[in-house]
RNA sequence: GGGCGAGUAGCUCAGUUGGUUAGAGCAGAGCGCUCAUAACGCUUUGGUCGCAGGUUCGAGUCCUGCCUCGCCUACCA
């Protein structure tokens, strides 16, 4: 059976995410992931911190700690958060691993060896006070063109033109404030992506599923009026991969690093073999879903990815790897994201704006977070999250249709017929038909899993749980109950049935819950969906003792509604 | 400026290659049920599909122009 690699957009090492960068990768790959999981195929699911660059430096001198203590502290926390969120990495690793570093120096000399890699001189800023090179973002000053003050050395927000930071009036550092800024020459590698062009293009030619969005972006960066322009791979900084060709450092970059977008891709490669490491598994686990001639050939490999990510997954990425001359595993498919917006505006966490991970959690369970970001995912535009569409779509979904149905079956069963499961198993017209109709929507939800389309599973699910409701309804066990106990047994181990069908197939959707499900009812927590729903829903036992679940989704009220939506309205 | 995308019921969105009376959820209205987290089920009111032209026997769907909104534009990552 194929295999699938499911890689998510590493996560920068900078601080707590939002909730907009956990539905941008890590919550729509970790459904997937669940759900061919639970399909049969074989998944290794891969993530790892992307830890070096400027800004991480600097929120390491600002904490006034070791930049790598600062990285080992940060990525333990993401990691534990991600846990919180259940989310199922089976490796969430570090791109300042030594894998990675070995990996990406062994890259950089495949590069060089294949020509694809030239030095060339350049002139950056320099800023004595902070004694180092700027990113051109880092730099800002008044515009020549509209006279905004406060202009980036890229491009002035205001007037939108695209700005070198030698055009700046009265420039200066954004990091210290200082003006003592010159011009310095410097030296870096590059690489020649203009040379793969055609390659690059043919490829994504044949990528004729992959989202719009995803391809869009790609053909905007390869078909550029000035043509696709090579990159440099290296940065003057000390935090990151040092600049070596095979195994000794290159001459003349001998205080530089390779840059952060050189590295993070390959942190994919290099965490699977973290990974494989860890787990002190033989060489061949890790090769066998990265080098096609090593068994990765039948390896679909899926990479998740809001849309910033984009150009460097398209372009940078595969270009290094097609570069190498190796048989490097290219991606199969990328799923893109676009934005989610908080209440209109943009999450910011610089004025506190929005909701971050770890507050989320402080608010409510995993769970509610998980099901309203995956039923509003922003698939094909931006999406708006809303405290009124947030306590709606909870309220609705988990606690009104899935929530309450466990709780009215559940309670009658133990009111009329006591902690024994009901044992009559002659199932009838009405629940042969029932079964029919989740059938459909099973295999719809099936095949729109398989195509990653992750809002219109979501409508599926619920759907299938408002399927429990209307039978109910139409059953009525509380009316048969009076004339015929022996058939209101039927109907509620039908029920139960069901109960035990929703724990197993929302799972990759809202873990938590559907553990605590399995838990409280005892049910066997099965690692694969049934492929014959009419058999699964025959399999509860006569053993099994029930009783009422604690209410599964309390529901968000008004007044929290509109508490949190002060408190997270930013400073 | 250039590129991309979006504009469909009060709100959030679906609408495959153009084909009969444009769909769903939420919100609203009515009815039913009483097992349940005042929950559930059924029925139902809302749309000249951004605007103006065009192609076609036929256009939400294709073409042209325009309007509005969002995103991207390569040294933040």
């Amino acid at each position: 059976m194929k295999r699938i690699l499911i890689t998510s957009a590493l996560p920068y090492i900078n601080g707590v995410k939002h909730l907009g960068n956990l539905i941008g990768s890590q919550l729509p790959s970790d459904v997937y992931a669940r759900f061919m999981r639970a399909l049969g195929f074989e998944v290794l699911f891969i993530c790892a911190t992307d830890e070096h660059g400027t800004p991480a430096e600097l929120a390491a001198i600002e904490k006034n700690i070791p930049v790598d203590d600062f990285c080992k502290e940060m990525w333990s926390l993401q990691k534990e958060i991600a846990d919180h969120f259940h989310i199922s990495f089976d490796h969430f690793g570090r791109s300042s691993s030594q894998q990675n570093h070995n990996l990406t120096q062994h890259f950089a000399s495949r590069l060089w060896e294949n020509g694809f890699i030239e030095e060339i001189e350049e002139e950056q800023v320099y800023s004595l006070d902070d004694n180092r090179f700027l990113p051109d973002r880092y730099i800002t000053g008044t515009c020549p063109a509209c006279a905004y003050e406060k202009a980036r050395g890229d491009q002035c927000e205001n007037c939108t033109k695209q700005l070198n930071p030698t055009d700046l009036i009265n420039p200066k550092s954004t990091i210290s404030g200082s003006k003592s800024l010159e011009i310095r020459t410097t030296k870096h590698l590059f690489l020649k992506q203009s040379m793969l062009k055609d390659r690059l293009t043919k490829w994504l030619d044949t990528k004729e599923k992959w989202p719009l969005l995803a391809k869009s972006i790609a053909k905007k960066w390869l078909n550029a009026k000035e043509g696709l322009k090579d990159r440099a791979i290296t940065r003057d900084l000390s935090w990151g991969i040092p600049v070596k060709k095979y195994g000794s450092i290159w001459p003349g970059f001998e205080n530089k690093v390779f840059y952060v977008w050189f590295d993070a891709p390959i942190a994919y490669i290099a965490a699977t073999k973290e990974w494989s490491d860890e787990h002190k598994l033989k060489e061949s686990s890790w090769k066998r879903w990265w080098l096609t001639d090593q068994g990765a050939g039948e390896v679909s490999y899926v990479q998740f990815m809001a849309k910033d990510n984009i150009p460097f997954h398209t372009i940078s990425f595969p270009a290094t790897i097609f570069g190498s001359g190796e048989n490097w595993k290219q991606v199969d498919f990328i799923k893109g994201f676009n934005w989610l917006l908080y209440e209109g505006g943009k999450f910011s966490t610089s004025e506190k704006r929005g909701i971050f991970m770890d507050k989320a959690l402080d608010l409510y369970p995993a769970d509610y977070w998980r099901w309203w970001l995956l039923a509003n995912a922003p698939e094909n535009s931006d999406t708006d999250f809303t405290w009124e569409s947030f306590q709606s779509t909870i309220n609705k979904d988990l606690a009104d249709i899935l929530g309450n149905f466990i709780s009215r079956v559940s309670s009658f069963s133990v009111s009329k017929f006591g902690h024994r499961i009901p044992d009559n198993n002659q199932y009838g017209k009405l629940e042969k038909t029932t079964i029919r109709k989740i059938e459909i929507h099973y295999g719809h939800l099936i095949e729109l899993m398989k195509g990653i389309e992750i809002r219109k599973s979501c409508n599926e699910l619920r759907s299938i749980w408002v399927i429990g409701n209307e039978y109910l309804q139409e059953a009525a066990p509380w009316s048969v109950f009076k004339e015929n106990p022996e058939k209101s047994k039927m109907i509620i181990r039908f029920a139960l049935n069901l109960i035990n069908l929703y724990a197993l197939i929302s799972e990759p959707f809202i873990p938590g819950t559907c553990k605590k499900i399995q838990d409280h009812f005892q049910f066997t927590k099965l690692k694969k969906f049934p492929e014959n729903l009419g058999l699964f829903l025959h399999n509860l036992s006569n053993k099994h003792e029930i009783s009422v679940p604690k209410i599964l989704f309390p529901k968000i009220t008004d007044e929290e509604r509109s508490k949190y939506q002060q408190d997270f309205s930013g400073c």
